[in-house]
DNA sequence: GCGATCAGTT
DNA sequence: CACAACTGATCGC
């Protein structure tokens, strides 16, 4: 007999409690406006957020939790009728607002659940969560991690997002006399329109329901929605090609800056180049590195020879609101898990992540896994991540702790037991709780 | 109408 | 090339 005691990001089963880590659509399926299967945790901008994504939705349902202090929780347990306690700390994930990764600790040990997360290594914001993570944990380490392993892989090398905000900058200032349209999502990256909006003393353009969110997330005099008041635009990532660059030129000049693609993901890996290439006849979606064209370029006439004069106009910035695989790995020096898991496993580069971040411990079962695996498949992937086998499967056992209590998470004889995660169609993790009732 | 799934898009 | 995050079509109920 079992049932779940807590889900991350996935809303479909049957939990005691739900916990969202942010607001992106591919964190938050099986949520609707008339979800009501329970109290369902989340940070005070989520929820203000929560009735423009889910408008009619039962707001009693919310419980607010404020980061980076621990909070004492009591559920019910799924399977007996002594209730579980458990705490959980969430912390700052940087990766939208409203975003957080969650600490739990309780039987089953210590869990973190990354969510999507950017742990940039320099800049003031980065500095609360590290300390909030790095007091939660007090010299001990985390059981299983659920990561976001977007990018875990050593070819996803970019800089901090500062970085990539100067070089839209730039990018702007060489182009005085254009128009400039942002493609963004429909949260995210407003770290980078307010910079655009302070140094160039500009107002920025954005749709009605994108001026709602930003007026909610506090931002109330840098947004509008009249164009007449300035040349830079931000639209939906969507709604935005080279062929609406092209149409809009047939009017007035203008570029298309795209703060994310992935151009560096194109870049075969070599740690002795670190190039970003944001000049817009490298191609909107290539990384030429100079002397070397042949090895990873793209020309633009490959990707669609009919806009090859609009692919001029695009330029690409490496603006990423997930982790770098060196960010990946200091967070992992950080927590030092015993077993992981990646949230994310559609990239054919990708695998998972202790294959490449090498912190799971050789005696762990996760590690082990992993090496065999890959020398097995001839490339560095495990089973049970594939897209195929992850859809449906239960994985007991797949990630339980090695060393410690024979497998047995403290004294009620609770198991951590199983996850599920499924692959694009969504990176939630859900936490079991089996009670072995004999 | 509603969730689940799939096929697309940048 | 293909990612994250998204829209839209189709399905069964």
């Amino acid at each position: 007999m079992e049932s779940g005691l807590i889900s991350v990001d996935w809303f479909s089963g049957d939990s005691r409690a739900y916990f969202l880590t942010h607001l992106h659509s591919d964190h938050t399926r099986g949520l609707s406006s008339s979800w009501n299967r329970g109290p369902l945790f989340c940070t005070r901008i989520t929820a203000k957020l929560f009735p423009i994504k889910f408008p009619g939705f039962d707001l009693s349902l919310l419980r607010i939790l404020d980061t980076s202090t621990w909070h004492c929780l009591s559920l019910p347990s799924p399977s007996s009728c002594t209730g579980h306690m458990l705490h959980v700390m969430p912390i700052d994930a940087r990766h939208c607002p409203g975003s957080v990764m969650y600490l739990f600790r309780g039987e089953f040990g210590r869990v973190l659940c990354t969510g999507d997360f950017r742990w940039e290594l320099t800049g003031e914001d980065a500095v609360e969560p590290r300390e909030a993570l790095l007091r939660a944990l007090n010299g001990r380490r985390v059981d299983t991690v659920y990561l976001d392993n977007t990018y875990c892989h050593p070819s996803h090398d970019f800089p901090a997002r500062l970085v990539a905000a100067e070089k839209v900058i730039d990018i702007i200032l060489s182009h005085p006399n254009h128009d400039v349209i942002i493609g963004i999502d429909s949260l995210g990256k407003e770290d980078l329109l307010v910079y655009i909006a302070q140094k160039l003393n500009v107002k920025i353009w954005v749709w009605p329901e994108r001026l709602q969110i930003m007026h909610l997330l506090g931002f109330d005099d840098i947004f509008t929605t009249r164009t007449s008041l300035t040349r830079v635009r931000a639209v939906p990532r969507y709604s935005f090609s080279a062929d609406t660059i092209d149409a809009l030129n047939s009017i007035h000049p203008t570029i298309g800056i795209m703060p994310s693609g992935m151009p560096w993901a194109s870049k075969p890996y070599d740690k002795n180049q670190k190039v970003y290439d944001c000049r817009p006849d490298s191609s909107c979606s290539s990384f030429k590195r100079s002397g070397n064209e042949k090895a990873s370029a793209i020309k633009p006439e490959q990707i669609d020879g009919s806009v090859k004069g609009a692919q001029r106009k695009l330029f690409s910035v490496p603006y990423s609101d997930h982790c770098s695989f060196a960010e990946i790995q200091a967070l992992l020096r950080l927590i030092r898990p015993f077993n992981m898991e990646g949230i994310v496993s559609s990239s054919p580069c990708y695998v998972d992540p202790s294959y490449y971040s090498g912190f799971c411990d050789d005696k762990t079962e996760t590690g082990r896994m992993n090496k065999e695996q890959g020398e097995r498949n001839g490339r560095p992937a495990r089973a049970i991540l594939t897209k195929s086998s992850f859809k449906r499967s239960n994985y007991s056992n797949c990630y339980r702790r090695k060393e410690g209590k024979n497998n047995k998470l403290g004294t009620l004889g609770a198991y951590m037991s199983r996850l599920k995660a499924v692959r694009r169609f969504r990176r939630g993790a859900k936490i079991v709780d089996t009670i072995s009732a004999s």
